[in-house]
DNA sequence: CTTGAACCTCACATCGATGTCAAGTCCTAC
DNA sequence: GTAGGACTTGACATCGATGTGAGGTTCAAG
C-alpha cells in the first residue's frame, strides 16, 4: 500500500511515516516512479512504534529494539546484545515508575473530579 | 528555605523551580534582598507538579488544577469548574490509555530481555 | 570589609517528534 | 493526453520543559 492508506489505517501522519523511514524504523520499497510501497505488515509495525514512542523510548533505541521483536508476520528475531539488554532493563524500570506515577495522578484527578461533581469533600 | 535547598530536596533543577514560578505554579515569598523563600510545603508541591508533568499535563492545566487539590498542609481546596472537570476527564481517559500502552510495552521489553537472557524463545 | 558561595535576571539553545508550506513529479480515470 | 489527487523532497517552524552562560547582587562566615 502507499503512504496515504497507511496513514489513514494507522492514524499516523504521512510526515511521521517519512520520518520513520529517515530514522530507519520502517523503510518501504519504492515503485519505479519513486513512491513508497508498504507491505501489509507495516500497519502493525507502525502501531508498535507508536506504542514504544508513547512509552518514552527514543527512535534510536527503537531502531535497535525492532530487530529483536518477533513480528506478527513471524520475522526472525535477533537476540539483543547485552548492552541493549541493560538499556532495556533501565527502560523497563523507568516504565514501572511511570506507571506508578500515572496511577497516583489518576487518583488525584479522580478526587478532584469527584469533589467537584456534587459529592463534595 | 531557599531555592538551592528545595532543588536538592526534590531533585528538580533550580531552573525548573524558577520556571514554576514564572508559570504561576509555585510562587515563593521574597527576602528583602529579593531571594526566593519557600515554605516547607513547597517540597510536596514540587513533587506533585512533577508527577502531573510526567502524566502529560501541561503547566497551563496544572496551574488550574492545583487550587483544587487539598494539599498536605490542608490548604482549602476550590471546586473545579465544569469546564475543568471535562478536561480532567479527558486527561484521565488519556492516562488510562497510556497506562494500558505502557503495560503492553513493558511486556514487549520483557520478552526481548528474557529471550536474550539465555532462556531463548 | 572582604571573600566566595549562593542567588538574581535575561536571553538564547536544546531535543524529538511532528506540522506546514513550496515546488515539482507520479498515477489513475477519463 | 490531460486533469487532479496523491505523492515526492527539502526546509523551516513548533512546543514545552529544561540546559546553559553572562553579568550582576545578596548573604554568611571569617
Amino acid at each position: 500500500m502507499r503512504i496515504g492508506e497507511l496513514a489513514r489505517r494507522t492514524g499516523v501522519s504521512e510526515r511521521s511515516l517519512r520520518y520513520y523511514e529517515e530514522q530507519g524504523l520502517l523503510v518501504p520499497a519504492r515503485t519505479p516512479g519513486g513512491q513508497r510501497e508498504y507491505p501489509e505488515a507495516a500497519v502493525d509495525r507502525v502501531i508498535r512504534i507508536q506504542e514504544l514512542f508513547a512509552a518514552g523510548l527514543s527512535s534510536r533505541k527503537v531502531v535497535r529494539l525492532l530487530p529483536c521483536l518477533r513480528d506478527a508476520d513471524g520475522g526472525p528475531s535477533e537476540n539483543a546484545t547485552s548492552r541493549l539488554v541493560a538499556e532495556l532493563e533501565d527502560e523497563r524500570a523507568r516504565i514501572d515508575r511511570m506507571i506508578a506515577d500515572l496511577r497516583t495522578t489518576r487518583e488525584v484527578l479522580d478526587d478532584v473530579i469527584d469533589t467537584a461533581s456534587g459529592r463534595g469533600a
